[in-house]
DNA sequence: CTCTGTCAATACGGTGGCGTATGGTGAAGC
DNA sequence: GCTTCACCATACGCCACCGTATTGACAGAG
């Protein structure tokens, strides 16, 4: 409520959105957390119910900054053609190590739900720019499908395998010449 | 070195791979395996040095029988065309479920490297099937990572996001048609 | 029938995290 | 200057798992 209230207890959620990232979210833990914060569970437990709010508005925190976010502003290309080369290129560039981490964490119901929100929101922003270029709904959805698909195995490779994923730019341009033509 | 030694060490190694595909890789634990096959840890770690020991041969059991193994079968095809399209089609019948949870585990070292392996072998055969279509060596790698890409995305959704998949025949086909032609 | 080696049970200590209960501190409000 | 309240520290009990040490059962070799 009280937007003060807030303000330290965000340092827990960066704290914690960064530890997903580095660590998975094993690492979205209180106790080591706390230590990383030079502070101790006592503060924890004064902000949050208990870890499972922590690793709810973690989630939540990745899903506005960089799901919801993110679409947005590419949604403002009004040329469909631009806008997927964009999402395809933006595939090759910064591998989405947040996201790959929650698909990881897919046990965690929280994360599970968030995780097919954002497939969901994904699939429909592509088919949506398939369609716009003449594409019938089926086949732009399957397109779609098909297009995120290779955006999370790339970030897969990119992680777990980079050195079978060899010459990127290369690879961007080959995706994105197969798939939106 | 004996046969009859691995007798037992078996049932473990067995039980080890249904708990990660189960339960992920946190589930390939000690205790919790000794309840499930009835036993103490008294056993265990007679059979075994330690947990990561039991791990990396989990892991060994899975790239026989799940990646060298189906490699070997497929290579049996003469077609290359109908070996892409059996391996593709593959992605859509049974979700990798083990393979996931590799995935899912890659911060252990051992587990990278076997999920790297695999990666390397199935682009390389892929890249084989794609050159003997025709394609050049460098456009058949291009396309062999593509094609892999999309197998561990729709692998990912398969499990993480099924509701947004929908009619998977149809996205087999789609995605057949793209990419082998 | 004893001895030896294989395999498993028992029992212990250690670690690391969760959650709680309670006490302390400093600043704002009166 | 006293109180109140937001915020954090301290200290505790709990649980789950790892690994070790020791003992016991039991089968086959001699």
């Amino acid at each position: 409520m009280t937007p003060e209230q807030n303000l330290d207890r965000e340092r827990w959620e960066r704290a914690a959105l960064d530890a997903l990232e580095r660590g998975g979210l094993a690492a979205v833990a209180v106790e080591p957390l706390a230590r990383e914060l030079g502070v101790t569970k006592g503060s924890f437990y004064w902000h949050f119910k208990n870890r499972p709010e922590l690793i709810a508005a973690t989630v939540a925190r990745w899903e506005r900054l960089h799901v919801d976010g993110p679409l947005q502003a590419v949604a403002t290309i009004a040329d469909p053609r631009e806008r997927l080369l964009e999402l395809l290129g933006k595939a090759g560039a910064k591998p989405p190590s947040i996201f790959i981490r929650l698909l990881d964490a897919v046990d965690e119901p929280v994360v599970r739900a968030a995780v097919a929100r954002a497939a969901e929101a994904r699939v429909a922003f592509l088919a949506q720019a398939f369609g716009e270029l003449g594409l019938t709904p089926a086949k732009a959805r399957r397109q779609a499908l098909l297009a995120y698909s290779t955006y999370v195995g790339r970030a897969h490779l990119a992680r777990d395998a980079p050195e079978v994923l060899g010459d990127q730019a290369a690879l961007s341009r080959h995706i994105a010449e197969q798939l939106v033509g």
